[in-house]
Order: structure tokens, then C-alpha cells, then sequence
DNA sequence: AAACTTCTCGCAAACGTTTTCGTGTTAAAA
DNA sequence: TTTTAACACGAAAACGTTTGCGAGAAGTTT
């Protein structure tokens, strides 16, 4: 009904000019007390805000970040958002959100349509399908406009940006770790095929800690699901290949699972084949989401600190935009930051 | 480094003015063929895109939708999320998220750094803060400032604009009376206090279920848990909350949960007590999240088809700005739309 | 040859800001 | 009285678009 009221309507109505008004919101010593008071008050009274787009276009930024992530019904991405949302207004900026539904093509789409002035710099996480084709190209061209990327978790180390990681490998072998100090002696992995690489990158990680350990990996007790997006008549694939890796290896007594899901669905399995968990069967999962926490046994599990990660990469991205700001032509440097995982002992271990 | 090509640009390059770049790439009939492929190549090989926000403050409408929510960390809320961002993108529209934190200032805050023409209109849920404190006031400001809203789940009657609710009292209804058709005799509720309107009307589905069929409500049944952002040190108490109304009430043979937290917590406390589920003990939970799917027991359930939810709202939304651009002044009739809960069976219930 | 059309194209305004630079008025200094 | 300084304000440009309108050139009709 009423239209936002503008600098130029106040102007209008107090009979002064557009400059004046605008002047004397912003408390400039060129205007006269009186005339300061008189607008001021006026401006109050109407609610009177700048608007954004306006100040967008003229200040050539516009203090919103763009988010590009594969799913948000996800516990992972969803409290990187909330910490990216955290220090991002903090700092006095929005967050956009686009989902790529871990679809190259909606990931282009998507940031074609916020690369066109609606952002001034992108967080995103690497959709499945491009990981795959490997077609890196809309980063590229994105960095080149002049459009810093922070990426985060799921990154590829050739585009020139600044990243975020969990260190997979590391927390990996921490977990396997876990499970040989606790007596395991026929650990098993569930994890991702390689090409999904955080997957490869834990497969990574419990074959080091075997191999430090002296313990000669079998490839048998390896099972790598082909992760079609999760979808709910995957899941009894899951079972079944979970079932099979149980019953063709009697002595496991141990398991890795490289996400939450695996690791309730190895436990359910598990008990219907009667094993006691966590007396003849321990379970470490990764990612500390609602069903580690939640579920009956809990499990241990190592945590991401989600959060944490969104934190780091909105600060790396604001501190790249305002120093931009500054400091022109800078020779341009990468950071990457490693976050730490942490191990978080709950009832699936001894 | 290479800013993004203009229109100025272009023209300057091509030695023509700016109205001719812009009118040979909207192929307006005006320009010749002849310089109208001139520009247009030219613009292809630059990849020009026009700028969003020029194109923002232009018309008078960013074509980007503001979404406020409680918190993102949430399987319902993220569902609805994505249900918006399908919708809203297939008609042309971008997605920004605010996070109220379920806290009066912080969603006032938000709504106030979109509502300055960042966005078009609003799709919300309500933070508890505010609907303890009811104090609308910047709902209904910004619906007086022209800029319509969508509030969706906890809503609020008397703000005038589009809502997309579920049918509480309707979908509790129907889960206690799935119990009571397995034979329960003795059904609890866990819900919140009243002041959460969906937990208040939960209950008051729960109560019209037993009275349908002639069952005595007793208060000792009824246990209302104070929410207080369900924070981890919270959950202990909430256990002794629960295990204290199995110990006084041992003749429960039905749980009702307004939540999946409630539920998995109760069988958990149920179980260490000795009750098998769902032999000696029955229980429905409400909202279809991954606690649901995925834990042992999986839960039987009431879906809110949050991702449903999300496309209504959406295109409540985008309907009304797009009939507002072409019927100004129309009456102002506001719809609300019911979602229709679902059953969803599992093995938390015979 | 004069009067119309028809093509092409550029000018300018508009969206709402901020900011630089003038400019006119008044008061103080010479 | 004249020059100068301080003060208070306005005009205009800029950010990047789109679009109505005017205008020159060329061609067509009388």
C-alpha cells in the first residue's frame, strides 16, 4: 500500500533538496542543526531507511554472500550455514542460499544468477556430479570476473581460492585409531567409492592407520557403496551389502563408516544378525549429526565442527572483500584451513 | 581483476550508444539487423550478463524472496527450505535466508536489513521469543509498507497474510488414534508447554482423540516439557522428566510425542526400563525427520511434508507479487492453506 | 520537387543513493 | 567600505539498466 518512503519524497515535503535530506541523515557538519533536527525527526517519524539496492549499485557491493551448497537437509551443511549466517551478519552481511542438489548444471545456473551483481563473493561446496565430470570451469570464470570463492569440505585443489577443510585423512585414522586401542583386531570400513572424495580421502586415512599399526588391510572387509544421493529404495541395497559384508567376514569387530547413516544401518544389521554392540561389535562413525547423538546405542563418532567451518570460511571471505577494498593490486595468495576433528566417545565403543 | 563488462562498456567498444547495445541484445526490432549481431556477438564473447541490481533498483523489484527462519539446524525447517528454493527458482526467483535464532531482536533485526529492497516479500515462521512476547509489530509494518509475507507452521491469526499450516489438532488427532486402534489403553503425551502454539494445539488433538472414544484424560499423563532450545545439558533433564512418568504411571502402553526428540528419547527411557517396544509399548512421534527413518526403532510418525509446505508458501507468495504488478489496487483477501498430515508406519508401533 | 513513410539510432529520464564542487548569504577582518 | 572567511545549502554526476520519443537519412509516393 504505502510505498517506502524516499530520500527524495522527504526532500519534497520539507522543501529542501535531496543532498540536504541525505546529508543531514548522516549527521554532515555542512548542515545547519536546525535543518539536521528538522529531517532527522521527519525521517523517524516515516521509518525512513536508505535502500539497499540503491546503495548496491552505487557503492558497487552489496554486503551479501552467496552460498552454493549440494543439499541443506543435511545436519553438515546446515550448521555450516549457521555459522557462515553467524559471523556473516556480525560483520554486517546477508547470506543467499543456492542449492545445487549436487547437479552440475543447477550449480552453473545457480551461480550465474547471483554472479550477476546480487553478491560480492561465493562459500560453496562442491556438487557430486562436477566432482565427477570434473568440470571446474564456472569457478574459473567466476574468480577471473573478479568474484572471490571460498570452498569448503568438498574442495579441488587446483582452483585458486581460498579453502576450508576438514582434515579427512587425519581424522580417519584417529577414528580407526579408536578402534584398535579398544581391541579390535578385524576392523571394517563402509565408505563411499573413490571418486566422492571425502570418501577416498577417509579410505585414506584407515588404511594409514592400519598400515601404522602393522595390521594388514584386507580388501575384503573394504565395502564402498555407490552413494546415489541416499535416496530411500537405496537403503535396502545398503543393508543388503552391509548383511553380505557381515556374513562373509564373521570375525569383524570393528567398524569404520564413514557417515552417520552407515553406521546406524551397520548397527541394525548388526543386531538382527545378534551381535552386542558395543561388546562384540564397536562402530565409529564420522560427522556428528542427530543420529549420532540420538540414536540407541549413540555413536562414537568424530565431529566436523560444522559450524566451526562455516565461521572460518565467511571470515576468509569477508577478510578477502574488505581488503580488496583497500588494498588494490595485491599479489594474490591462498589460504587454506585445516580444521581439526575431534573424536566424541559415546555408547557404540567400549 | 577484469570487472564485469556494462552496457557503457560495450557501446564505447563499438562506437555506439548505450540504448542501441541494450535494444540489439533485447532484439528489438528498432535496431538493424545488421548492428544488432555486431552487439550481440560482441556480448557473447565478453559473456555479458545485465547487472541484477541495476536491474533491482530499474524496476522495483529484486526477484529474491527473504526467508526468516528459527533455525536451519532442524530436518522440518530444511525441508521447507528446500521446497521454497525449487519453487522459487522455477519461477525465476533467488532465495535469502535469515536465522532468528528463535530470538524477538534477532528476527526483528533481520527482517529489517531485507526488508529495505532487498527483497520482494517474506516467507516466515515465527520465533518462540516472539510468540511469547506477541509483539507483532514489525510483521505488521512491513505488510504496511507494501511488502507481502508468507508465514508458514507457527503462525498467527490475526496478521493479515497468506499462511501454510498443518493441521495440528487434525494430524494429533489421528496419531493418538492410531494408538488406541492397536489397543492402547494408557496413552501419554510429551509435549511442550502451551505457549508453543504447535504443542499446544498437539495436545489438544491428543484430548479430542480420547474423548472421541469415551477415554478419561488424566494430568498425570500429560507431560509438558519447558523448551528451552532443546540444549544438550537439557536433555538429562528431559530423560528424568520422562523416566519419572513411566515410574509414576506404570500402566502406559502409548506414547504420543509432539516431536521426534521426545520420542526417541522416551523409547530410550522406556527401554532401560525394561518396556519392549513396540510389544509392551507403542509409540507416534510427529514430524517425518532422519531421527524417524533411521533410528531402532524406527519411529511410526505424523508427516508434515515440510518440502510441500515450502512449495505452497512459495507460490502463495510469488502469485501475490506477481498479481500486485499487474491489478493494483485489489481488495486484500488472504488465504490460508492446511497441508494434509500423513501416517507414516513403522516399527515403533504393533 | 514536395511531402510522406520507413529505418536506424541516440537523448534523456528514471530507479534511490552519496558525494564533490559550486554558490549565495552572512558575519568577521582589513 | 571592501575583502575574506565561515556557513548552509543545492546542482549534478555516478552506479547500470530500460524505454519513450525525437530526429536524421533514405526511400517512396504524389
Amino acid at each position: 500500500m504505502k510505498r517506502k518512503i524516499t530520500l527524495k519524497q522527504i526532500a519534497k515535503e520539507l522543501d529542501v533538496s535531496i543532498s540536504t535530506v541525505s546529508k543531514a541523515l548522516r549527521n554532515s557538519i555542512e548542515i545547519s542543526e536546525d535543518t539536521r533536527q528538522k529531517v532527522q525527526a521527519f525521517a523517524k517519524l516515516y521509518n525512513y531507511r536508505p535502500n539497499n539496492i540503491a546503495l548496491s549499485l552505487k557503492n558497487r557491493k552489496t554486503k551479501t554472500i552467496g552460498i552454493i551448497i549440494p543439499e541443506i537437509v543435511h545436519h553438515f551443511f546446515s550448521k555450516v550455514i549457521t555459522g557462515i549466517e553467524l559471523v556473516a551478519n556480525k560483520r554486517g552481511y546477508n547470506v543467499i542460499v543456492g542449492l545445487s542438489n549436487e547437479s552440475f548444471d543447477k550449480e552453473v545456473i545457480n551461480m550465474q544468477m547471483l554472479a550477476n551483481g546480487s553478491i560480492d563473493g561465493f562459500i560453496l561446496s562442491i556438487a557430486k556430479e562436477t566432482l565427477q565430470q570434473q568440470d571446474y570451469h564456472h569457478f574459473i570464470e567466476t574468480i577471473n570476473q573478479g568474484m572471490p570463492i571460498v570452498m569448503f569440505d568438498r574442495v579441488v585443489k587446483e582452483i585458486p581460492c581460498d579453502k576450508v577443510i576438514v582434515d579427512d585423512v587425519d581424522g580417519a585414522k584417529k577414528a580407526v585409531e579408536k578402534l584398535i586401542e579398544n581391541g579390535c583386531k578385524n576392523i571394517a570400513i563402509i565408505t563411499t567409492k573413490d571418486y566422492v572424495s571425502v570418501g577416498k580421502l577417509r579410505t585414506q586415512g584407515y588404511l594409514e592407520a592400519l598400515d601404522d599399526h602393522k595390521i594388514h588391510p584386507k580388501s575384503s572387509l573394504i565395502l564402498k557403496i555407490e552413494d546415489k544421493l541416499l535416496s530411500d529404495d537405496h537403503l535396502d541395497e545398503l543393508e543388503k551389502d552391509i548383511e553380505q559384508l557381515f556374513k562373509s567376514n564373521k570375525q569383524i569387530d570393528g567398524i569404520f563408516a564413514v557417515n552417520e547413516l552407515y553406521a546406524v544401518t551397520a548397527i541394525k544389521v548388526a543386531r538382527k544378525l545378534g551381535l552386542k554392540i558395543p561388546e562384540s561389535l564397536q562402530v565409529v562413525s564420522f560427522t556428528d549429526g542427530v543420529l549420532s547423538k540420538h540414536s540407541t546405542p549413540s555413536l562414537t563418532t568424530m565431529s566436523q565442527h560444522g559450524q566451526n567451518i562455516g565461521e572460518k570460511a565467511a571470515d576468509l571471505l569477508i577478510n578477502r572483500l574488505e581488503l580488496e577494498e583497500t588494498d588494490e593490486e595485491e599479489e594474490e595468495t591462498y589460504e587454506t584451513i585445516v580444521i581439526e576433528t575431534e573424536l566424541i566417545e559415546r555408547e557404540s565403543t567400549k
